[in-house]
DNA sequence: CCGAGTTTTCGAACGCGTTCTTAAATTAAC
DNA sequence: GTTAATTTAAGAACGCGTTCGAAAACTCGG
């Protein structure tokens, strides 16, 4: 006789793991020696499974990580959202920038094709987030989403081009030798000539947050003024 | 008795390919496969000589990517800059777009350690006009520089964004089954759930020189404050 | 003419992500 | 009880970027 509640009802070769079992693994790898060094084998390997008998619960390594994400932004604690609309785009924005730039695999996974719409409630909800920041300051919901998009743009921009320069800093910091800029031609470019090397200080700037207020400033002006 | 102009001053193994030939087969094969086929081993068969040879001409292969943008970049034509400042870093900013957006390679290579630094003369002189056109308006050297970077990551993100997304719209089109987002909580999601599929439509559109627009007026508002 | 030094070439090999194919282990149908 | 259908597992293999080490081809000092 069956068991009435026996959670047995598919056919088939039973399962000697789980998606869930895998990420687990996969963030125990990433804890313990890096991201860098997680590969498909090496997991299938800490499973105790065949390397390819990950492709049965993963569709590829990129699937892989941004699952990885998805889980770790569920647990993103959302800060309490201020009054003002537009500054509640901020920091919902600077939220989302900053839980991102804290996984440096989120680079790897950022672009994928329609990232944001795959993403679970609790990350979306800083996406809902702006969205209602933007139209409580007075923009239609067209016009919200571009906002969103752009600043979508700027965010994964900075997060990539920032998490493919970490190389740097990390030892000495005086072994800059070498002009930043090769020779530079000081009749055609004056401007980069006369920087010189402040370049070189200027760049590992963090200043995600004031190019973004920038950024929502003019979005959200655009915004009400196509209102009128 | 040596001839005096003649090229050999170097000791060691005569080589029997240069970077420049690399490059020109590099360039035919993206033309005639596509990009996405190009790899070290067929670039090396195409000259005729061993894989391996190649990387003594070319660090690696993100390298040679580089190089053939940057040989590209030699080739942009610059437009010509409008006389307001603004107007200015608008059209600069948007040239280097279209032209990185024109290379889909581009994408793989955009978010190398010190792109910009190591860019040839030619495509700096559209850095340069965005840090004059900045100046210009106001601006210290200083923010100037804070207005390139930040205009670059919105670029980048653009760029890198839209390449990666770039696998639909090729067929049917009407192929787009489902909800955009996967079911949503219209409680904890109301605008999101709102808007439906009006994503899928907003989502492709091409927004960049309005988000720059945006982005620009802001940045140099900062820039003449600071400067009070 | 001959070794030393130098630069380039290239085959072998590594680890990677991924695909293909075959085998194993279960349920459902007769 | 046997057979079919179905799902998972896993070994073999492919092409990839890249590293390593040895061999080749040259210049130069004696």
């Amino acid at each position: 006789m069956p068991q009435a509640n026996a959670p047995r009802l598919k056919a088939g070769r039973p399962p000697t793991t789980s998606r869930a079992q895998i990420l687990a693994a996969a963030r125990g790898l990433i804890d313990r020696n890096g991201w860098e060094r997680l590969t498909i084998r090496k997991l299938a390997a800490e499973i105790g499974v065949g390397a390819t008998t990950l492709y049965h619960h993963v569709q590829d390594k990129e699937d892989l990580l941004f699952l990885l994400i998805n889980e770790y932004g569920e647990q993103v604690v959302h800060p309490r959202l201020p009054e003002e609309p537009q500054e509640r785009v901020i920091v919902a924005a600077a939220t989302i920038h900053d839980a991102l730039a804290a996984w440096p695999w989120a680079a790897e996974v950022l672009t994928t094709d329609g990232f944001i719409t795959r993403l679970g409630d609790s990350p979306l909800g800083l996406v809902e987030a702006v969205l209602a920041g933007a139209i409580d300051h007075g923009c239609t919901p067209d016009h919200a989403v571009y906002v969103f998009r752009s600043i979508w743009y700027y965010t994964v921009g900075e997060i990539l081009v920032r998490s493919h320069t970490a190389r740097r800093g990390g030892g000495d910091g005086a072994n800059h030798r070498g002009p930043f800029f090769g020779n530079i031609d000081a009749e055609k470019l004056p401007h980069l000539a006369a920087l010189g090397d402040r370049w070189a200080v200027l760049a590992p700037r963090d200043t995600y947050v004031d190019g973004l207020r920038a950024l929502v400033d003019g979005l959200l002006a655009q915004g009400v003024q196509a209102e009128s």
